[in-house]
DNA sequence: CATGAATGAGGGTTCATTCAT
DNA sequence: GATGAATGAACCCTCATTCAT
């Protein structure tokens, strides 16, 4: 069973990589077989397709996600600009520590690849952003507007930093992320 | 010639469609062949190889981009928040104007499939915006940061809007364009 | 494990079939294929390429031939002239009684494809030929000329008789043979 | 008309070079088209099909091969040994002024490119050395065996030594190529 | 005569998936 | 569970040939 879920972790780690690096399409199952060191009917044992196993490559990331960004019970008690503060970093941190997955989510979340049902079951990982944004909303500390597109709003804050960062444009320095923190706070205040 | 020029616009037309409904990769050429009603050997005269297909695809998006984009010499005139917003609406005029090409710009311009080297090309189609932020760096109207990420922070305001429009998560409304625009305005001046 | 032996075995035998009646690049893959009853992809299995598998072909009769015209201990004690019998006769043998590799060898080893270094390295399957020649040469059997002219000397002269009776122009008898055989050795030496 | 006899000549000129350097098979019409400057339809005003522009070349190299090789009147005064000299020697001079007619030859007389019904017809052009070759056997100069087998050896023993010489195996010096006639004619000779 | 854009059958090759071991 | 040889449909691309200009 260790072995199981070893291999099964082995796989989506793999296929991360490969998926990233030369897109989703153009990564064969044989590829993935060879560089995980996994018999091509074996990764068939743990996902029934490469469907399949490009849904589980987006799950995993979309639950490690989920778990990285919950507020702790202290962090529940923070006021609200503490906590949006944190939930962006939060964001911040774990992209930056996994650049594929970031990358993974920013090439293929709106892709032909991942079915609409699966991104809509996927937004339960990130449920925690939304139930700010409308509390934000409610107690008058964010603007009234949709809250999806602040959702979208927030992330795209997020990823216009962290793809400078990973694409080396120029080097990130610690002031410029919290000066974009800031842009994303301002822009979604009322003054 | 008239034929000619046509064949070449066709194809161009009907890959962009099918490239982004279904995903460049899942695009065979005889698919295209027969949705533009182009044997698939004439294809191949217009260009070399499905890469260079989609590059002409990108190219054109961002070359009719440009020519929509550039201030006439009247509009230069204006002054800097006029220009500011004037850039942002044409931004979204012409990708609301042509979804597709939007849907492709967004899906793909940052793919493996796009190589650096057009991308760098690229850049010399809108280089009217990354004057205009030099601008209003220099004249203190915008925020002192690097003009890279202002660059980006702009393009995804617009895709944030233009997104939800296009996958009609709600109806996007005049005011919710403006108040965006103002989103990113307000983001990025001091006060 | 025999299964793929004979799958390659068939394989190679059925192209070697193809490639002589009909030309190595009229003989699609797919007839291969469909000849030797092996799906196109399994034939990806055993040979990377067409080239690959027009290079196994090759390969494999220079070294069954080598196998062939190899000299028995015993062999080895007989004097040079019977020596130069023997081989020369190993090789009509040879080639008689697989008429397809003759008509392989002789159509393509001196065609653009089977590369240089190809060639280079099947030379190791004839090198008894050659020491025999260097040998006859050192002795005073044979005139003191290049090796390498004596050896395409003795092939030609094989070639020669072979190609009358695989061509059915006239009836080919042993004694047309042995005195085929007599001109090149009279030809070779200085009385 | 002048201007049709060169478009004639320079297609078989090109395609003789393509053919010998990259195989006939590769070689496209588009790339006889483009590397001889004539377009690809006008190729077929002058040859029907590219199986029509193989047989030109073929033909092309045995006619001007047969004219170069026919014997003067004063020639046809000689005695055997001498014409016997001089129609090897002959056939030597045009093929290494003519590499790659030789190499065409060479690798194609006996392909299943070139009909056995063309491959009759050509026969006529080196009639000659048939004539040659019988009023020896006649005259008792030559050996009593078929003279088919005695044009091939011949042939064969021009080929061996034009075949080093091409692929710079090693110099061949007028020696070389002396001692080779001299072979032939030993071979050939009862004494 | 000359041109070269247009054609589509057919080329070599890849690849997701299956299944006997 | 694990393996990887086997499959054949589908891929991108080439090419001999045609024909309107």
């Amino acid at each position: 069973m260790i072995n199981t879920t070893s291999k099964r972790a082995i796989l989506l780690e793999t296929s991360l990589e490969l998926f990233v690096d030369q897109g989703i399409q153009k990564t064969s199952m044989a590829l993935i077989s060879e560089k995980s060191q996994v018999a091509v009917g074996t990764i068939y044992h743990h996902f029934k397709s490469k469907e399949e196993l490009i849904e589980g490559v987006y799950l995993e990331i979309l639950e490690s996600l989920g778990k990285h960004i919950a507020f702790t019970h202290e962090e529940e008690q923070l006021d609200f600009k503490s906590r949006f503060d944190l939930l962006w970093r939060k964001g911040y941190d774990y992209y930056t520590q996994f650049p594929n997955r970031f990358r993974f989510h920013d090439t293929y979340s709106y892709s032909p690849l991942i079915s609409n049902q699966l991104r809509e079951y996927a937004r339960g990982y990130y449920q925690v952003a939304f139930d700010l944004i409308q509390e934000g909303i409610r107690e008058g500390m964010l603007i009234n507007t949709n809250p999806v597109l602040i959702m979208r709003w927030l992330y795209n804050s997020l990823s216009t930093i962290i793809q400078i960062k990973l694409n080396h444009e120029f080097e990130v320095t610690e002031d410029m992320v919290s000066t974009t923190l800031e842009m994303a706070w301002k822009s979604l205040t009322y003054k």
